[in-house]
DNA sequence: TTTCTAATGTTATATTATTACATAATGTTA
DNA sequence: TAACATTATGTAATAATATAACATTAGAAA
């Protein structure tokens, strides 16, 4: 069906809806939220998103099993993302800083060792909680 | 019970587990290890989890779901953690640098804010996997 | 058209984590 | 020490997150 390049229908109905979304949904959301399109099973919702975030439409805040739409309008970077999270109102926002990627995306471990995919949480208080 | 510094005994059982182990376990995995020793339910195991994480003693591997001992002997540490994971034999090593964990701790977003945590997750392939 | 591959649909189930509530141990204050 | 507050425990039930397995279908490729 899908060469490449274009969506399929369940996974353009999922990332619309995360697309739309001011805050991280978690896969259930997702599922609630998509069954009057005709998705109905938790798997629908899992292999779209997967190939999302596979694609870099969107990524998984991993401490709170959440997705979110990816902001960086040049988006090579499903390989390194960079989120703050606030511990208060659980808002979460994608860090896009040049100087940030480039800093982890060179960095060597104590062997040399350097990695080709990272992912970083800050986690503290937004400005609003603070 | 507990007033500090000293663990309770679950806390203790379970530590002692994640602490011989060498690769991060999952709660179910610690829970089958310890029912010899009387842990029973699932819930005491989260329950001495979370406060061994609170406590820095382990860390949990967000996109693995497990858990692994701290190994920076100066655990002041559970506040910023870093790891690279092998994506194939899925190795867990915690990275400690002076120079990651000083360049984090001091990050600033555009906003110049900076975090009091956060949690880093390389990925790539080990030595051997290579 | 025939064949191949990737996506879909569906059911069931596995895995991870928490709620709720009763009890027990320890700490704290008077 | 007695009374009370606080923290840890035990236990059962259930919620939330994610995957396995298998049959089917749509489109790509030849």
């Amino acid at each position: 069906m899908q060469k490449q390049n274009f969506l399929t229908k369940n996974q353009q109905i999922v990332l619309d809806l995360v697309e739309k979304s001011s805050e991280p949904l978690k896969a259930y959301t997702i599922l609630f939220n998509v069954q009057k399109k005709g998705i109905k099973a938790p798997l629908q919702v899992y292999r779209a998103l997967d190939k999302l975030v596979e694609i870099g439409k969107i990524h998984k805040i991993e401490s709170r099993n959440a997705f979110i739409a990816c902001h960086n309008s040049s988006c090579q970077v499903a390989k390194a993302t960079a989120f703050s999270i606030c511990e208060i109102c659980e808002k979460v926002t994608e860090i896009s800083s040049a100087g940030l990627s480039k800093y982890l995306s060179n960095f060597k471990d104590k062997d040399g060792m350097k990695y080709s995919k990272y992912n970083l949480e800050f986690f503290g208080l937004c400005k609003k909680c603070r």
